[in-house]
RNA sequence: CGGAGCGUAGCGCAGCCUGGUAGCGCAUCUGGUUUGGGACCAGAGGGUCGUGUGUUCGAAUCACACCGCUCCGACCA
């Protein structure tokens, strides 16, 4: 059968790589790690950004900015926090060039007094702005939000999924109390939840993670994470209860209601441009990108058949009607997104570009159709029958009408297809190591989806020995979800009692 | 940074073993024929064969070094 990519997703890897290229979402870059955005990869994160950003605000958080430098000392102030990123720093040394012998080099006599580090995370020079900003219990909580760009010098980078740089948005908040700083980070990963699976299509289960995969610094990380069409698992986004830790490096203080000085507790979280391969590896399919309605940059995209004949002025014009139409229309609380493609290249190519990129409803309408007053669609959630194109021809006006409930459909299918696929891929009757080894260690290559067993929730070394040994099978322990049962079995990896169940998989 | 593989036209690849000056498919451009759908015919453009050094009368081909990419480790949103 003729697909509209050239590599099928048996070749997982390589497959991402060919979404991402043939559905026109980003570009490797001159610098290594370093990827271009295109447009139709940034549109879908434009959406993501827009959906979130109102999210992020509707629970009550104000958007700031605050530097892309931070000075050396400040990341020096919390010390799990350095070790934790000091290994991938880009770190700047000088502010001028000078010509040496023909050669642009850094001019010596232009170092910086102290170096400067790209920050990788903004905790720091947040935490540096809260100390000034919060006095007294009155300016409790603060509760900040920030899009941009971060830098961690990873050894190996994918795009979408781990790039040097990377565009995020990260929230920081301060509280008077453990209690309320627990609860926003609780509230901040619920909306996570909701929103990966609500707007991204995305299922996701979250829970906390285990004492050695913590944010470093914090005092506990919860994720989200998401199953991929391959079983591996992705950390899709992350929510922090930071404690006092920061606070105490870096004098976050307020004066408390009976007079006294206490530390402020508190949180940070953040999703990144990794939720685009998210979306790819979760809805992507042998002929490209299928993109949720929700984050469609084009929801709807209209191809006129032309022909270089006269007649294509009035397919034109049926065309132009349409799709302000459709533009006319709301779904999801936004305008509806639809574009009458006038490009100057053949109808059918158009066609398969547009289904590589995954627009959720390609509309094609030739003459006859527009003498008939009708249109020609194709779903992208349910493109084929066999190896037959699946053409739909339904009257315009009925197409009109029935447009918002479609993206809707399409969304809630998408989502449906991907929940299940996560729901029977999670087992749960391994109840020791030796089981866990024979379902891992059979074939590394194919699918296996994730495990829940119930561990005795070991810390410090015992749980290192566990990660080590995890390790030989490619394993980690994802989280502890949030819905635990009353009851446990064995720890798997001591058979003493269990106190919780977690999550093991392989991870991107 | 360690192990493996690969760098030949925009993309996918052949040619390399056995040195003789570069080819295929798709894409691109032009002309024509087609037209309810990934069309056909004819022609055309496009390549420092990753970079450098060496061997040789002659290197995509052999040797060495370097660079880059992919996968597997270490690191990670």
């Amino acid at each position: 059968m003729q697909r509209a990519l050239s590599v099928s997703r048996d070749r997982f890897a390589d497959w991402y790589q060919a979404v991402v290229r043939e559905a026109d979402m980003a570009e490797t870059s001159p610098v290594r790690g370093a990827m271009v955005i295109k447009p139709w990869g940034w549109g879908v994160w434009e959406q993501i950004q827009g959906e979130l950003d109102r999210r992020i605000k509707a629970t009550g958080h104000e958007n700031a900015y605050f530097p892309l430098f931070i000075p050396l000392s400040f990341i020096a102030k919390e010390a799990e926090h350095v070790e934790g990123f000091a290994k991938e720093m880009a770190v700047v040394t000088h502010h001028r060039l000078k010509n040496i012998d023909g050669k642009l080099v850094p001019d010596p006599d232009a170092k910086l007094e102290e170096p400067l580090v790209v920050r990788p995370t903004s905790e720091t020079i947040i935490g540096d702005a809260f100390s000034r900003w919060i006095k007294s219990h009155r300016d409790l909580p603060l509760l900040i939000n920030q899009w941009a760009n971060v830098v961690r010098w990873e050894m190996r980078p994918r795009l979408f999924l781990r790039t040097t740089e990377f565009l995020w948005q990260e929230g920081h908040t301060a509280h008077a109390t453990v209690q309320d700083a627990v609860e926003e980070t609780h509230r901040m990963l619920e909306v996570y939840r909701a929103f990966s699976e609500d707007v991204l299509a995305m299922p996701v289960i979250a829970g906390e993670k285990p004492e050695n995969e913590r944010f470093p610094g914090a005092v506990n990380t919860y994720s989200i994470e998401a199953m991929m069409q391959d079983g591996k698992a992705l950390q899709a986004g992350t929510s922090h209860f930071l404690g006092t830790h920061f606070a105490e490096a870096q004098n976050i203080k307020f004066q408390n209601d009976a007079g006294g000085m206490d530390f402020c507790n508190t949180t940070s979280w953040g999703v990144s441009t990794r939720l685009i391969g998210g979306v790819i590896m979760t809805h992507g399919d042998d002929d490209g990108l299928r993109l949720p309605p929700a984050i469609a940059p084009r929801q709807i995209v209209v191809v006129p058949m032309l022909r270089d004949k006269p007649e294509d002025a009035e397919v034109l014009a049926y065309c132009e009607h349409l799709v302000k139409a459709l533009n006319g229309l709301t779904v999801f609380g936004q305008p509806v997104r639809a574009l009458l493609d006038i490009k100057k290249i053949k109808s059918a190519e158009k066609r398969w570009n547009w289904v590589r990129k995954g627009a959720p409803l390609i509309v094609e309408v030739g003459p006859r159709d527009a003498a008939g007053g009708n249109v020609t669609y194709m779903r992208r959630d349910d493109l084929r029958d066999g190896d037959k194109v699946k053409s739909i021809v339904k009257p315009r006006v009925d197409f009109i009408e029935g447009a918002v409930q479609l993206l809707a459909e399409i969304q809630a299918g998408m989502y449906a297809d991907a929940k299940a696929r996560l729901d029977n891929n999670i087992k749960r009757d391994i109840t020791s190591w030796d089981g866990l080894t024979a379902y891992f260690g059979d074939d590394e290559d194919s699918f296996k989806g994730w495990v829940r067993v119930a561990w005795g929730k070991p810390t410090g070394a015992d749980l290192e020995a566990i990660g080590q040994k995890l390790k030989t099978l490619k394993l980690t322990i994802r989280n502890a979800p949030g819905d635990q049962p009353k009851e446990f079995a064995a720890c798997i990896f001591s058979g003493k009692p269990g106190v919780e169940e977690v999550l093991i998989g392989r991870a991107y």
